[in-house]
DNA sequence: CGCTTTTGACCTGCGC
DNA sequence: GCGCAGGTCAAAAGCG
């Protein structure tokens, strides 16, 4: 993996048991250049990062993450784009497990719920989020894994265009220990 | 009272 | 064309 940097999270003091509080930030504006996570601490921590700009990614865009992984599908139509629902799009979409044992994982946005529907091959169902910021259309989907039902698989699709409202002192200081290992 | 969640209906693309 | 599967809408319910 000679594009990817692989990040090992220093579980903090203060880090929760379970992923309840446990905060990232992949949305933002310079997330163009993503990074493969990977945690060795089983029960909370990231197992992979799957991204897709088909822009930049000329091949297929399914990445295997942990063997057995699913079928993630990011690729898009180059089709004739219909205004009536923007169902596909051309927008960045990348999405990355995560072993944990809540659904919710808090990234620091606020999301509202508007969809959940049951997919096949899978005995939990999938649900959808919206970013309420006004103008800010990023849309982001949550998935357990029936095989592993201890994996989430969240995806994301679009970036935000806003800085994060909620008080993230405690993960910017992951950020910036993420920067200087990815800078070094 | 305002915002979020729930949930069935509706829409759209795709394979047969 | 039909049915399935995935994605979204929107009204009603829930909640602080």
């Amino acid at each position: 993996m000679d594009n990817y940097s692989t990040i090992l999270f220093q579980s903090s003091s203060s880090a929760p048991q379970n992923s309840d509080s446990f905060r990232l930030n992949t949305m933002n504006s310079h997330a163009q250049n993503h990074e493969f996570f990977q945690d060795h601490e089983p029960g909370n921590g990231y197992i992979g990062l799957i991204t897709s700009m088909e822009n930049n990614i000329p091949k297929n865009s399914t990445t295997a993450v942990e063997g057995n992984n699913p079928v993630i599908e990011t690729e898009n139509e180059a089709k004739s784009a219909k205004r009536k629902r923007e169902t596909k799009s051309k927008k960045p979409k990348f999405a990355f497990q995560t072993r944990s044992q809540v659904d919710i994982l808090d990234d620091g946005y606020r999301w509202r719920k508007y969809g959940q529907k049951a997919v096949k091959n899978n005995k939990f169902p999938r649900s959808y989020y919206r970013c309420t910021y006004q103008g800010c259309n990023v849309k982001k989907q949550v998935q357990r894994l029936s095989k592993d039902e201890g994996v989430v698989v969240t995806t994301y699709e679009g970036m935000h265009s806003h800085s994060i409202e909620k008080s993230t002192d405690n993960f910017e200081h992951i950020l910036s220990q993420m920067q200087i290992y990815t800078s070094s």
